[in-house]
DNA sequence: CGGTTTCTGTCGGCTGGCCGACATGTCCCG
DNA sequence: CGGGACATGTCGGCCAGCCGACAGAAACCG
């Protein structure tokens, strides 16, 4: 299920030619991180984009009431903080890092410069921008059809996609580690909820925990409990 | 509440240089969509980007259920069908033609061709995508931290940004018409919510309709039932 | 190592809004 | 123009899952 080279494909840096890269790095700077600290925060002018060298951020709206929504993870050679560098306008979202962190900034200024001359880097971006508004149209499909049972289960096929890689007896491992609220606020509904979930595929044999408390997924099974798209009528 | 140039703001074509638009519509091919027709569907191949020439077009994934969940419409001079060619993959939306149209084709060899050499333009797709991305962001966060009042509030807001213009009084009146049930597809509720929703909000003053049945609304009414982003705690 | 904080497992009361249904109003098309 | 299709207004029963709470386990940090 993880798509081949998955990881190498989100790794921004690793997927510009060595001179795009360096043309790149030349203009960044480079920030540590502490655990919790914030990148950048809603309100805040978007003028600069950020690559994550080491470490884990994450990136999530704040609503008014609170309540954390996330958006995505980024890992090490992601881009992130692009959308206001595109089109400007302040942040929206806030990026913090879950763990000691290490970032590369470039002024928002700098990068469209950069774009400007250097075309295959900025159909990259395109590429980027365009893989995560599908990820997030999907995100909302499942919010508004899905129950909750289903949206663990839709979750548990993006994260083995974005995060996992499979065993040799065919299991997938996520390489990351997500508390229950953690993955609530991924999709919309209370920790509660998605320890109930969990427990429940646990059972079922869809899921376990390996040693490490990663969380180890049979893949067939998984499978079963997905959702297929529907034809339109008239296809 | 619009911004200045909104309109002009989506119309890709518009914001083409002469030159970069001819050296486009040379690529392009014109179809007449009617309404209710596919431009195309889920499952299939995304190896043409559109831009829509005159009607309307809306995109939308449809779940397994049939539920449809609405993510925008395309208005005159808007591309769409984007972020397939952008990124490969087949097509998990549907865009279907809410009234009779015309579409401008071109295939995805050509277009990334012509962004190659066309480094502004490349750079304007960043723009759409990014756009495109926020306001997704905006419509998950709704849907998971609002209740449905809420989301039918935020939604007018939106479609205000995107659809309104400004009445010399100060009204803000929607060019485009609704149905309760699109709009409840554009929020994930129902249509009886809806429809409960916006009555609730006439009586209160901050809407109603005008002799087409178009929405007219009262912006410092509207402003006054919508919610603040909150300020980060530490910020 | 031990105290504190965070995470997970479990429970039951409560409610927002979904759902199906029906009536009335509006729009479309032959 | 008029019949049929579609949109809107209204209602009440029902339930998925939110919420608050608590206990036990695990992780963290000085």
């Amino acid at each position: 299920m993880p798509e081949a080279d998955r990881e190498r494909f989100s790794d921004f840096l690793a997927r510009l030619s060595p001179r795009d890269r360096g043309d790149l790095l030349r203009l960044a700077l480079r920030r540590k991180v502490a655990k919790c600290e914030l990148v950048f925060q809603a309100g805040s002018a978007g003028n600069f984009v950020h690559f994550l060298e080491a470490g884990r951020v994450k990136v999530y709206h704040l609503s008014s009431g609170g309540k954390e929504v996330l958006l995505w993870f980024c890992l090490p050679g992601e881009i992130f903080g692009l959308a206001e560098v595109c089109h400007g306008g302040g942040r929206q979202v806030y990026a913090e890092a879950c763990e000691s962190s290490s970032v590369l900034s470039v002024s928002q200024r700098d990068f469209k410069a950069y774009l400007e001359t250097h075309p295959a880097v900025a159909l990259l971006v395109n590429d980027v921008l365009a893989c995560r508004l599908r990820n997030l149209g999907n995100v909302i499909q499942s919010l508004v059809a899905s129950d909750v049972n289903e949206r663990v289960v839709q979750l548990l096929v993006r994260l083995a996609a974005t995060h996992g890689h499979k065993a040799p007896n065919g299991e997938i491992c996520l390489d990351i580690r997500l508390t229950h609220q953690e993955m609530a606020n991924m999709i919309g509904t209370t920790r509660q909820s998605v320890t109930s979930a969990l427990n429940a595929l646990r059972r079922l044999g869809v899921l376990d925990f390996d040693d490490n408390h990663h969380l180890r997924i049979h893949s067939e099974r998984l499978l079963s409990e997905t959702c297929v798209p529907a034809q339109h009528p008239g296809a």
